[in-house]
DNA sequence: ACCTGAACACCGTTCAAGT
DNA sequence: ACCTGAACACCGTTCAAGT
């Protein structure tokens, strides 16, 4: 008997859920674009049309990826402070963002918010409202956060990635973009507790997450509506 | 003479600018995802080969097309208020990526910084330390900008492609999704001038603009650094 | 009725043949 | 030396032929 026969006589019928879970390994070890229909198939050891079964297409394949990481996420924790529970929150999406470094950009591609999203922003809307802010208020911090409720980082570009971290400073970018130089070369004083060139990405996470709720909370206080500007 | 040689004789010579100026507009018009190195030697007259003469590959092609909408942004307007200076620089950062949908996920899927965007990030942080803000506040308060510096949404969805924004609520949706069904209502009740079912992206855009720069000022002006907590 | 291999209409890019 | 058409190694998806 065949390698190929003895695979053959032993595989578990495909389904939905095991497309899916393939292709979230998949992803992760080999990159989101390396990831096709075609190679997805192989990995599972059947015909690429076999997918077409199960999945309409890679955008339906794409969607059921975004959901399964949305779905990592944890629950809301019960509690009295909104702001400690949304934060919570917030950071375990960060930690699944994290496990799977393609999901933001998957995220971001869909067209519309697939069902776990939608239950995601839904609940999230439901702790702002439970911590006392207005229907009006509510509305309006859930867009001012916007992918951020997700546990995006919203930064350009990915600093720990950056030329900027590798190595000494290049003085002739120094010369280029004073400014950012100066930035960088504040960051790495600062306390020399970070491993990479001086940017703690959960450090600036968290400062512009708290600093956002800590905003909502004195909007909340003050009684602010959306007929006064902020 | 066909119109095939009439075009060729008074053909201008290709460069590297007529190829990218080729490339946004084509964008503009017919969508990123449909731009391909074919579709735009096409629109050029040229055999496809011959864009590698002023481009090493498609990437470098996006990186050309991200620095020319970068270019479009205003210059840093002179002014003693730093936070005014900030704003009117990103609301036409924002314009700009408004007359070119396509531009800001190109932006981001550069691994790195092209050099415009270099060059505007310099500038901008000269303009926080030029407000007084020292460089370990502007530094975290770049990284709390993130893309929005740039004019980035950092919404999820599109709102006004969303479903929700056409017609009336489905009471389905309603049902399954009760928050984000008060929140669309509220919006919808919310003065009645906005355009489409309810969300002012503008408005929204500005809101959380507004709420981080007058958060930033507020740590100025209480000299906070990172050895303490926001 | 079901499955699936070949085919279609594309990609970005390489490469060698032609001028 | 330069230009360029054909070719390569891929895509996602259609479709008809085979069982």
């Amino acid at each position: 008997m065949t390698r190929q026969e003895a695979t053959h006589a032993q595989r578990i019928p495909l389904n939905r859920d095991r497309v899916l879970r393939a292709a979230v390994v998949l992803a992760d070890a080999i990159g989101i674009e390396a990831l096709s229909m075609r190679r997805l198939a192989q990995e599972l050891d059947v015909v690429p049309m076999a997918l077409y079964k199960h999945v309409a297409n890679k955008e339906e394949l794409l969607d059921g990826m975004a959901d399964a990481v949305v779905g990592e996420v944890d629950p809301p924790a019960a509690g009295p402070d909104w702001q400690r529970v949304v934060r919570d929150r917030i950071l375990s999406a960060r930690r699944a963002l994290l496990r799977h470094p393609w999901a933001a950009r998957v995220i971001e591609s869909r067209t519309g918010p697939t069902p776990a999203v939608l239950a995601y922003l839904d609940s999230m809307a439901g702790t702002f409202r439970g911590g006392g802010l207005s229907a009006d208020l509510t509305h309006h911090v859930m867009h001012a956060m916007g992918s951020r409720l997700l546990g995006f980082s919203q930064e350009l570009f990915d600093t720990s990635a950056s030329a900027a971290s590798a190595g000494p400073p290049d003085p002739a970018l120094a010369a280029a973009y004073p400014h950012i130089a100066e930035l960088a070369s504040t960051a790495a004083h600062d306390g020399g507790t970070t491993p990479n060139g001086g940017c703690d990405d959960q450090f600036e996470f968290e400062f512009a997450l708290d600093l956002l709720l800590n905003g909502f909370e004195t909007l909340r206080r003050e009684g602010w509506t959306s007929t006064r500007t902020p």
